[in-house]
DNA sequence: CTGTTAGCGCATTCAT
DNA sequence: ATGAATGCGCTAACAG
């Protein structure tokens, strides 16, 4: 009688649902799209038995017919618990959704053999497009022939020697402007606290960060400048060394939000020993919550990492609508904003006061 | 001459791949899914094959083939945007990838509409499993039948009437430990900042808060208790609204992290125009990166998101691995730490003086 | 309007 | 160790 702990019954299939509405599978595949040349009744018998029995289209049978597309893209991202990267995913999965594609996503946490383990399995899985934020490895498994011509859209960073369609940060314009502006509030001892070299984010943001510099006569001090720092504790050491110099900078710039924030806990805690501690001001390369609430002097470089997802994905799908369009690949910089200097109480007075802080 | 915008070719085949290598297409097959009864020599040939064509075997052709596993879960999440659930994503993806599987992620913004679409689609593409957070409307579309059987667990929210596999956090007890700490700290007047009453952890929170409550003989004050904010944005007015009251409360529940934010933002601000301010402790419901070092008192109920999402990705593979096993749901509550009052400076004067804030 | 035939890419089964 | 036949679920193309 007891049926038994039910087998996993496999899924019905357009022949069930043809037998119970007594037609045949192609009345009822017919119905299902769009029910051109089906009697109304004789869909409306269709539809009840679809609901019956519970019936999902099979969208992977569906996908291995010819010129069908897949509805799929693949999305490559390197850390996911990174809410800029979040946001970034969101904004891809909205456009995908606009166009009807739903989204593969993988985390490579930074490693490249896991992202060509990615990119492969999802080429495998027939995705119609990828995007992919490179971990900045050798990327020979994105090149065009390994994907077998799928489109590729590259977003946040570049890789060496790789041409595909890509979406960037204006990231040297940005880091130079903002740190033109401290420069001009009168900083003359900036620290650099960057991301792995390899990182090509992190060397274009150092780049703008060194023109400005040099725009000024200042020589980039090597004591001042970090780099490699990947989560926010790495970041958090860094600046603590840069805080206990014996002539520490005036101002940082931090090449991101995991630099921010660490940078943001070092002077925290530090000022907890030190109340009167005179922190450095901050340039923040990325927004992130709560910061422009810390008392610290920050200036803010943003940017919408939704937007940049987003971009990556109207990049893709324009291409996917368009395939006869210009091969070449193409370069998109999203600009920044470069904010104003908040919470600078301590920095005013010192200008007020005149002259530069050291002479 | 010119092949002209050259029509994105139709990804190689088994077929194509034996042609250049000279073997039957179950040869290449076979070398493929690891070689058995193929001599070393021939295996490399295919493989050569492979290389030059740039082949990848079409997984969704091979999913539809008998007993075959599609190795794809379904994740719906409703906001990627918030740092918690890319924690959750992560920790769902990794178990899925130490698992072999991989993850379909769509976002349903909190809209039973698109989650029943992403839920319809995901069965579509037949995915072993799905784990949804769900928004918290009406949910037919996740019983059982509608699924054909698929596991499915519920992570972070329950849904009335519907009986599945689920993840929770310990809400009421965290809520209700936090809320006692405070009491027994001597506050009274404690304000409560919730999301939508919907969600079942909103309930499920208020809950603990009033246990607490109820314990000390303290009658909940209807000015204090604000809900259905879901963004930071909201939960700042209200924030803002508890503070520029009479009476304001010396303490703030705040039931997650997008209302824990609104509600350091407002203090942030009030505090510019009120240096002396000072602020009511805060009771946290999850982390919020920054929040310790805002120097407002703050009780942190702290807990692992990416661990939330591990658990329930574990919960589904422990499924799809024994299906034989007992069918009944399980629930796990996954439990919370409640952490010391940080930055209490005043809080501690005030109790070193002795007696209750308000007589 | 409806049904039949055929084949998408792959791998199981059964020869050889 | 290899290959040929067959069918997975679905739907164009072609009857009727």
């Amino acid at each position: 009688m007891n049926p038994g702990p039910s087998r996993p019954k496999a899924a019905p299939t357009v022949r069930e649902v043809a037998e119970l509405a007594g037609v045949s599978p192609m009345t009822v595949s017919r119905t299902l799209s769009g029910g051109k040349n089906v009697r109304r009744e004789v869909q409306q018998r269709v539809m009840d038995a679809v609901a019956t029995l519970g019936y999902h289209r099979n969208e992977n049978a569906r996908s291995i017919r010819p010129g069908h597309r897949s509805d799929l893209i693949g999305v490559a991202i390197t850390n996911l618990a990174n809410p800029y990267y979040g946001h970034f995913a969101l904004g891809v999965e909205e456009v995908a959704a606009q166009h009807g594609r739903r989204m593969l996503l993988g985390n490579t946490g930074e490693d490249v053999a896991r992202e060509k383990q990615l990119v492969s399995d999802f080429v495998g899985r027939q995705v119609e497009g990828l995007i992919v934020v490179p971990t900045g490895g050798a990327a020979d498994h994105l090149k065009g022939t390994r994907l077998g011509d799928i489109p590729l859209v590259l977003a946040s960073r570049t890789v060496r020697g790789l041409k595909a369609d890509t979406v960037l940060i204006d990231d040297v314009n940005g880091a130079y402007e903002s740190t033109k502006r401290i420069l001009e509030a009168g900083h003359t001892r900036i620290g650099f606290l960057g991301n792995v070299i390899s990182v090509a984010t992190a060397s274009r943001r150092y780049e703008g960060f060194c023109q400005a510099l040099a725009e000024f006569g200042i020589e980039s001090d090597p004591d001042l400048v970090t780099r490699g720092q990947q989560d926010a504790a790495a970041a958090r050491k860094a600046m603590e060394a840069l805080l206990a110099l014996d002539d520490p900078p005036t101002a940082v710039f931090s090449t991101n939000n995991r630099n921010t924030i660490g940078a943001l806990e070092a002077i925290g805690q530090r000022r907890l020993r030190d109340p009167k501690l005179s922190p450095p001001t901050l340039i923040a390369f990325d927004d992130v919550e709560l910061a422009h609430l810390m008392q610290v002097p920050l200036l803010v470089v943003s940017h919408d990492p939704r937007e940049l997802g987003a971009q990556a994905a109207r990049m893709l799908f324009e291409r996917l609508d368009h395939p006869e369009r210009a091969k070449r690949a193409r370069l998109i910089e999203l600009p920044v904003v470069v904010g104003d200097i908040l919470n600078q109480h301590r920095a005013k007075r010192r200008r007020a006061a005149g002259a530069r802080p050291l002479p």
